[in-house]
DNA sequence: TCAATGATTATTGTCGACAATGATGCCAAG
DNA sequence: CTTGGCATCATTGTCGACAATAATCATTGA
């Protein structure tokens, strides 16, 4: 699985996005990290003009977070901004489903189908594979989102949400702890979706993503007993 | 009311953001408009420096479209995309009045009830006045995001959504066709979260937006009855 | 007359330099 | 020793000029 970073973008500000965004996601660059943008533009070898459109553009992400003459700092996600998040994939998420329940082809249901069975498979393989099973599960909610055949849709998630998403799985090198838990949840959806039940398919996608969310909070509640 | 178009924004770029993200919203560029950097940067007395950073913005909140190396030119959007933004702003906004039913504080909750009367007197005056009940709805819609206390959701539906719904009410002089029965919804959905039932006002919030979306797809079969 | 090809031109992409702003550290006064 | 103000400095904001690309138009050949 090559990454999207490579000559299909044209001008040099879209290529230093691309890269500037994934060294963001990976942790290449840590979250609070303040970053200078001579520095940066060195550092790609690039004018500070190109760069800046890439800064902006990262910045309407929300991978950046700006201060007017002071400067740019890498955004570093808190616990309530993740638990915001998962409320918002909650919802579009949920609609994808079911738009993807009404609008896949039979082509597309198919490849889910296969997809999860690969996920199965591997799970009996491996029970804790890491990082497999932590990119297979982007992979899934990838395909259900491409499969509601709704551009603004797909572009709040993929273009938008998901790098956070992404971003915080790096940073503190989260893995769900309920694996089996997922995947059981994952082959519901899927069946919901070959059905063509678009409520029961809505349904299921909110209730596997609200008990993900469940499960951050209560990590959260474990690892900090008596904050404030 | 006084629009947010003043120095509060402090850089070049920041002012010629949001004057022309009003000029497109309210239509003064009309949509589908090619516009030139250099024109623009005369038009705005600024530099094509900071220009090309708003332009850059406008381009992620879907407000341009540009093509490297041949131009700019300003979002026109087609029925099919206004109708998936309703779905988005259906999965969206129903989240946004389930939060604002558990989260609204009771201050809060009086002033949206107090906004709700103010629209229903005025709805008696005179059962016609398109402006106000354009830009009253969405006031209303605007109290109940705000009352999510998510920001990412608001940022999500206020920052992107909402200025593409403006920007087509003002090309097509859309005004609901159905003024007495939407503020019954709206009563409807106020009196959910006055009895903080987050169920019911997501599913009435929901139904509300579906309803709208069915409203503007009569509309287009009506007008374009014979459309392959 | 039409089409293809080449030069022209307008527009965008990129760069380096200058201006403006906020932060840092020093010095002096209490 | 502490604190307030001032000067210096680094960083961001802005600008004008140059390079690269693609659309346009004219010219030439069939």
């Amino acid at each position: 699985m090559t990454h999207t970073l490579d000559d299909n973008v044209r001008t040099l500000a879209d290529r230093v996005f691309a890269r500037l965004q994934d060294d963001i996601v990976r942790g290449v660059i840590a979250p609070g990290t303040k970053v200078s943008e001579t520095d940066l533009a060195s550092r790609y070898g690039v004018s500070r003009g190109p760069l800046r459109e890439a800064l902006r553009r990262l910045e309407s992400r929300k991978l950046l977070e700006r201060v007017v003459h002071v400067g740019t700092r890498v955004t570093s996600l808190s616990f309530d901004d993740l638990i915001e998040i998962y409320y918002v994939r909650e919802a579009l998420e949920g609609m994808a489903a079911r738009l993807a329940a009404e609008n896949m082809s039979d082509e597309e249901v198919r490849g889910l189908t296969a997809l999860l069975g690969q996920h199965e498979q591997q799970q009996d393989l491996r029970e804790d594979t890491a990082y497999f099973q932590r990119e297979g599960d982007l992979d899934f909610h990838y395909r259900i989102i491409q499969g509601s055949h709704n551009a603004t849709l797909i572009q709040m998630l993929v273009g938008g949400l998901y790098h956070l998403v992404r971003m915080y799985r790096y940073q503190f090198s989260t893995v769900s702890n309920r694996p089996q838990k997922a995947l059981n949840e994952h082959r519901r959806i899927v069946e919901a979706i070959e059905a063509r039940d678009a409520d029961l398919a809505e349904l299921l996608m909110r209730r596997h993503i609200s008990r993900a969310r469940e499960n951050i909070e209560q990590q959260a509640k474990r690892k900090e007993p008596d904050a404030v």
